[in-house]
DNA sequence: CGCCTGGTTGACACGTATCAATAATTGTGG
DNA sequence: CCACAATTATTGATACGTGTCAACCAGGCG
């Protein structure tokens, strides 16, 4: 946090890092760019270049369906690189819009290369935090799958929390939210009038409390036990990590 | 194909290996284990320390709700590294069984260590891979979220046809498929009944039949539009590959 | 032969979508 | 500063898709 960066904060809740791993990322964050809230960085389908460390603010992305309903697929905070999933890609998989003001770095992707060629530490980290996303995902697949709206949106709740202790305070069970109940709507596959229903439920229930912008959990474990969540970035084992 | 080794027929659709890489790979390899259909390889929470490289058969993870109730997250092919998105826990995040006869080759996580180390072609293309299967994730939560239950069974037999075409023959619409009707309804979010009732529409329309353990998928391009589906295995730009 | 698993079909229940009306809030321009 | 429009959230009535339950069939296997 000393250097600025919430990316190099969150990558040290792992792993110390040295002054070469500190520069390599410097390097991907030294431009920024204000992007207004609800305007696009991308299109699925554009060629593009760039991917985001993301420094301030809110980015999800989404698809279309043919019909013109909505599916966010990602909610992105800072300390995320938005769109690292689009590298193997020349074309952009997904649109990509921020949902409040935010603040993003953009980097080529070539600028990974330095990464994989001089820091194991750096790529076995990358490489662990796209594991822990992979498994985010999955249990996001199971809540959808399988779960009901209240705990749809209960169990999405803790996920973003889970994210924000990454780069925040680690014991508050409180944030700032800036995204609508139709944004979570499109992001657990209900509607924005289920979502309202829901959220009156876990506030009524004593469980979480959403009201104009902010949220708080209000009971943690008892959401936790009833969505059967559980926060991937605890107990991450580093020891099979190249060292020097 | 001429090793015999999936993995390398799976990689070198991207990338050409040189002898060294293949070497690493031969390694992971090395140790072959037969698994009986419908056993574990590994229990949710258990500590663990092998991944496994999937050489014939099928391998899905999955988690059980508290009523019993399943989610089937992923589904494992040849060619796949089973258990990969573990790597950064020292618990097993879900349950792994294999749906049929298998064979698969154990190595512990430590073995990454040289490939991070020495070869950044191998490093990018598990990065590579680690990416592809995320938004594969991301379209099938989309899928979960967004789309009826015909449309679900669909998209799922062509995310999986994409899959058998990484390894095998690239033109056939038609593999061998030994997955029962719940077990696709867990990793649908379905159930067996809809599954079955889903299955007959989708012959009925002419888009794909599947019985007594095979599919085939009839009008591709027609079932794709429909459930906005696309293979992301197509088009993947290696350009930005570490090179010598 | 009889049991067990997997698949099919139909009747009914239930949860969420849809539609609609309204209120509360925010933003905009006169 | 007010008037007006647009966005967001709330609430209730109804529709619809999938779940649940149950009966039945077919095939594999002890």
């Amino acid at each position: 946090m000393s250097s600025g960066s919430c990316l190099v904060a969150k990558l040290e809740n792992f792993e110390p890092l040295c002054d070469a791993d500190r520069e390599l990322i410097a390097a991907l964050e030294k431009d920024e760019r204000a992007i207004r809230g609800r305007t696009h960085l991308r299109r699925s389908g554009m060629p593009y270049s760039e991917l985001y460390a993301l420094k301030k603010g809110w980015v999800y992305s989404y698809t279309i369906l043919p019909d013109g309903r909505r599916q966010i697929l990602q909610i992105h905070v800072p300390g995320d690189i938005v769109g690292l999933y689009d590298a193997p890609f020349d074309h952009a998989s997904h649109d990509l819009e921020a949902a409040a003001n935010s603040i993003v770095c953009p980097f080529p992707k070539a600028a990974l290369d330095p990464i994989f060629r001089h820091s194991p530490t750096m790529t076995a980290l990358l490489f662990t935090f796209a594991m822990i996303d992979q498994v985010v995902y999955l249990d996001r697949l199971r809540a959808l799958g399988r779960l009901n709206a209240v705990d749809r949106v209960g169990h999405f709740l803790l996920t973003i929390l889970a994210r924000m202790r990454l780069t925040g305070e680690k014991e508050g069970a409180r944030f700032e939210f800036p995204l609508t109940q139709t944004d979570v709507a499109d992001a657990t596959g209900l509607t924005n009038v289920s979502v309202s229903k829901a959220s009156k439920e876990l506030r009524e229930e004593g469980l979480a409390d959403w009201r104009e912008g902010r949220v708080e959990i209000l009971d943690e474990d008892a959401l936790a036990r009833r969505t059967s969540f559980s926060n991937r970035f605890d107990r991450i084992d580093v020891s099979w990590f190249p060292r020097p």
